[in-house]
DNA sequence: CATAGATCCTGTATGC
DNA sequence: TGCATACAGGATCTAT
């Protein structure tokens, strides 16, 4: 599933192979992948044709690419987010569609076009104006409330830990919430609580400052390790978020391994259910209630 | 406002 | 074999 490390790994594809080229044509093959556009798929592809891309911009598990400026167009992106299954796909124009492909973007210069696939079609596309992110930057309006991610050089790390101790929801809950920190996803809380030590289940308002610091440091570790493996596993003209083969080999300590051995204790990492997904823990090291 | 839970979706895996 | 069910989960929406 693409959290941030995946989503940055596409935007270094992006950057790559489609900044600076001009759109010509744009393709919506099911209308969930527009969805959040909300004058519709006519007017989404209908506004695209003839903006340069200007750059490949990313916060958290979104993705936009901002279109040049010009006399008749204001400051606006092409957003994306892959959702739990969405990929961006830089293929040559005559290889044959896939299944899912959910939209399509051609080149004036006739190069590569860009693909939108997306199996479970919680990802989707949009065209969205820019607004000032209060630090001299721009983003999407959708993107607004998404805070910035522990990649980001103007990450407050302070702030950050100031808020997660204003919360009295479950310290799991407090990670995934994107309002708070961006990028985390069901895989990477597991693994920065086993590195932490700490049960998901644990409130975020009882856990003390240091503990928290050292949470963030865990989460930019583990994301920092996957970015590092994930950069590797792409070849040139593909720019793809392979979630079955590319990245299952991370060295994974708790997600997806329930009933091996804990790498520290050797207790079975147990799975329960938590918020309608797994969470994967050491039942041994991670304790709902810490030791006295 | 903060919080918790339901919901969207479809291919794959599992159970009877 | 075939059908039903569980599961994967990011973001948003609704209810309290």
């Amino acid at each position: 599933m693409p959290e941030l490390p995946e989503v940055e790994v596409v935007r270094r594809g992006l950057d790559r192979w489609v900044r600076g080229r001009t759109i010509c044509a744009v393709e919506v093959l099911h209308p969930r992948a527009t969805r959040r556009h909300e004058p519709g798929p006519a007017d989404f592809s209908s506004r695209l044709p003839g903006r340069p891309i200007a750059a490949a911009s990313r916060r958290g598990k979104y993705l936009w690419l901002p279109l040049a400026p010009d006399a008749k167009h204001p400051d606006e992106a092409l957003l994306g987010h892959l959702g739990m299954s969405g990929q961006l796909l830089v293929l040559p124009a005559e290889a044959p569609d896939g299944p899912h492909l959910r939209a399509r973007i051609r080149f004036d210069d006739d190069g590569p076009e860009l693909r939108f696939v997306d199996q479970r079609t919680f990802g989707g596309l949009s065209l969205d104006p820019l607004v000032e992110d209060g630090a001299g930057g721009h983003l999407p309006l959708p993107v607004a409330h998404i805070a910035r991610d522990p990649l980001d050089p103007l990450f407050d790390d302070e702030e950050f830990v100031t808020r997660v101790r204003a919360r009295s929801s479950e310290i799991k809950r407090v990670l995934l919430d994107q309002t708070v920190c961006s990028g985390i996803g069901n895989i990477y809380a597991d693994e920065s609580l086993w590195r932490s030590r700490l049960h998901g289940g644990r409130p975020a308002d009882r856990l003390g400052r240091p503990r928290v610091h050292e949470l963030l440091g865990h989460v930019r570790d583990v994301m920092i390790e996957a970015l590092a493996q994930g950069g590797t596993s792409f070849d040139d003209l593909y720019v793809n978020v392979n979630g079955e083969s590319g990245y299952f080999d991370r060295s994974l300590a708790a997600y997806g391994q329930e009933g091996r051995p804990c790498g520290r204790c050797g207790t079975p990492i147990r799975r329960i259910a938590f918020m309608n997904r797994s969470s994967f823990f050491c039942p041994r090291c991670q304790r709902r209630s810490p030791a006295r």
